[in-house]
DNA sequence: GTTGAGCGTT
């Protein structure tokens, strides 16, 4: 049986049946469980009667079960205790180890540890060293004992001593059932992107224009995107949610510093901001700016005067104090996108580009080398 | 004694 990351061995039942109780004390909260149909690939559901989950008529077979979870574990934050949603969330993740790359030749294990103790503890955290002269291969392993650490911790850049450091779910944990990831979200709509309000609050939905390549949701609670993380999320909806995959697969990552998460920086430091000399760029501005590097400079002009455009047409309750200042896409000061600044420098190439004053001058590095031909539409 | 993209001696 499958979970997001790490597949379960459950017990049969003498009959051969697998008792739903047995899942839901694995997976908490579980309703079913289902399989894909080998030929025609669809997900099909097992057979559930009074608690007894029986076999599909060819048996078990040597197949990855998936879990159910009850729509309704994601409804309406109006019927549904936002903390419910959570706490189902908090009992089913499991963490996983990290890969932290690019870390500083001096890094010790204790320096690693004490830096990440303050996101939450730590069970294992490892620098992988060079076996004769036991030299710091600068990088490492980390392993969160709390998934919401896990998160927090994936959800931001870390400057662990004085350098920027990467951070990724290491090619070994990722899961090969699922390795279908959206890279693209072209086809959603404004109106698709407030159907993220099932889940929680919506504030606001962006969505870069005219490249699509870019859209991000902010919800008012902060509580609502690590609740959502592993949940049976549509394709487009997982895009938002794992904001990492979107730039991994896409390859918009630059070694150093890259791969910040998105997705939230409504009122928690997750999503952060990032100072380009003189200029603040909100988490927004920093994807629309790397997915802009992928095309050419040519572009930039377009971002600044497409910031004001994506408004609502639905529900919008907190408009007025939302409001986007046009063209101050790469303006100092208080972007309203981000709400509260965190106000958190982060750099983007090396330290010394923060202090730029040039801004993108430099800062960006090899990532402007590789211009793409196409937005791959 | 150096280095700077990567993927884990147990």
């Amino acid at each position: 049986i499958s979970e997001y990351i790490r597949p379960v061995e459950i017990p049969l039942e003498d009959d051969g049946t697998v008792l739903l109780s047995t899942v839901t004390a694995h997976f908490p909260g579980a309703c079913g469980l289902c399989d894909r149909n080998p030929v025609s690939q669809c997900m099909r559901g097992v057979r559930l009667v009074e608690g007894i989950l029986h076999a599909p008529d060819a048996g078990w077979g040597n197949l990855v079960y998936v879990v159910n979870y009850p729509k309704d574990n994601k409804r309406n934050m109006d019927e549904t205790d936002a903390s419910s949603v959570v706490n189902v969330k908090r009992a089913v993740q499991k963490t996983s180890d990290l890969i932290v790359l690019g870390l500083p030749w001096t890094t010790t294990e204790q320096d690693l540890e004490e830096y990440f103790s303050a996101f939450g503890e730590a069970l294992m955290v490892q620098i992988k060293k060079d076996t004769k002269t036991g030299h710091s291969k600068g990088f490492g392993f980390v392993c969160f004992m709390a998934y919401e650490t896990q998160v927090k911790v994936m959800s931001q850049q870390h400057m662990i001593d004085e350098q920027w450091c990467d951070h990724k779910l290491p090619n070994s944990k990722q899961s090969p059932d699922k390795p279908l990831r959206s890279r693209k979200v072209f086809d959603m709509n404004e109106d698709e992107l407030w159907q993220f309000c099932q889940y929680g609050e919506v504030v606001d939905v962006f969505i870069l224009k005219p490249f699509r390549v870019f859209a991000c949701v902010t919800f008012a609670d902060d509580q609502v995107l690590p609740s959502l993380c592993g949940e049976d999320l549509s394709l487009k909806e997982s895009a938002f949610i794992y904001p990492m995959w979107l730039w991994e697969s896409g390859g918009f990552c630059n070694s150093r510093g890259g791969g910040a998460g998105l997705g939230n920086n409504q009122g928690s430091n997750i999503g952060g901001g990032i100072n380009f000399g003189a200029f603040s760029v909100n988490p927004t501005m920093m994807a629309a700016a790397q997915a802009v590097l992928q095309s050419s400079w040519g572009m930039m002009g377009m971002l600044a005067s497409q910031q004001n455009e994506s408004r609502p047409s639905g529900n919008n309750q907190s408009q007025s104090n939302m409001q986007r200042e046009p063209n101050q896409a790469f303006g100092s000061g208080n972007n309203s996108y981000s709400g509260s600044n965190s106000g958190a420098a982060i750099g983007w190439g090396s330290a010394s580009n923060a202090a730029s004053g040039s801004g993108f001058n430099g800062g960006f590095g090899s990532s402007m080398d590789s211009k793409s031909s196409g937005w791959g539409l």
